[in-house]
DNA sequence: CCTTCCATGTAACCGGTTACATGATTGC
DNA sequence: GCAATCATGTAACCGGTTACATGGAAGG
């Protein structure tokens, strides 16, 4: 019974605190989306398909007439999120169009090419901007493990901003350079 | 007709040598996998789009009985490649089970917390070593933008190393206090 | 001879996004 | 009264992987 995706981010989320799926999308989109997405098309569903498989349990637990259902982990649910925890392997994919172009560029005029390394670091210097304000917005109220992962996201972007910048002022003056010798 | 994902690499890859699919795929697979994979699910078919939409050409080249057809870039495809590099738009997307685990890694006993910590950094270690091993295969004779996005990827998971080393470090020695204590 | 590599493809499947529909509640 | 937010869901679509099938060439 190897546990999806989504199944993952579920039970983590429901690890201390009940949740409905909505708060769910909402917790995710304001943390692990950076390096784990999901969306309700998947979260709904397999909130059914884990409760049929006895590893949430939902209760009904409406505000008023609105209907909303929360869902909290079961014993089995425990041990399945604590199984895969201790698991040993890891999956790591990237798709960076940045990247990418980069590895392409040589197709690219060396100013066009200046211009792409730019605005790959102001891209990473965006998302950097964003994970600072996510830590602001929180302060002290952010669990442990949660804020070791932001703070890594931010020295993370933070060091790619600073490659790039790197890359761009190298290529910059050897754009200068040749200006100056024509 | 925007360009799609695999259509990208195709014809990045093509840019400066014409190339079969399989030539394409191997390509791929020593270079842009580590941060765009295409697999031949893929490949074959975005070819004959491709051609079919005026940007590649397909010539036979069989090397004896074998059949082989080699795609060039059209003056559209090249077109269509510069103008796609130029363009500021750039995708990001990550997918790091080491960091979900981490982020619900308040569920484990410290100990565990830790061991998780260095399997990161461990995995974060051997994808350095084959990238390392990548970039002495190709020593002088890779291009310069490649090379380039390669030394990236070397620093960017020596990095990744030591701030998971580091954290490593942290945790443990915790460990040991309480431990001491107790 | 046998294995590895070159070479081309496809069908089934899966995971995930997008877009839409519906309706109650809260706060301005 | 209106907009934003809470809340649940689904259908259509798309992008991508996996697994398989086929067969020639090269090298030990």
């Amino acid at each position: 019974m190897e546990l999806s995706g989504v199944g993952r981010v579920i039970l983590g989320s429901l690890q201390r605190v009940p949740r409905s799926g909505y708060e769910i999308k909402r917790l995710v989109d304001h943390s692990t989306r950076f390096f784990w997405a999901a969306s309700y098309g998947q979260i709904y569903p397999e909130l059914r398909r884990l409760e049929q498989a006895g590893l949430v349990a939902g209760t009904s637990e409406p505000t008023g007439e609105r209907r909303r259902t929360v869902h909290r982990l079961t014993p089995k649910g425990r041990r399945a999120l604590r199984a895969w925890l201790v698991a040993p392997d890891l999956s790591y994919e990237l798709r960076d169009e940045g990247l990418l172009k980069l590895f392409f560029a040589g197709a690219l005029a060396p100013d066009e090419a200046v211009a792409l390394v730019r605005s790959v670091r102001l891209q990473h210097e965006a998302v950097l901007e964003r994970l600072l304000e996510i830590q602001e917005e929180s302060a002290g109220r952010r669990p442990r493990f949660p804020s070791y992962v932001l703070a890594y996201g931010i020295d993370m972007h933070r060091w790619m901003a600073k490659w790039f910048a790197d890359l761009e002022r190298q290529l910059a003056a050897e754009v200068t350079a040749k200006e100056e010798v024509a």
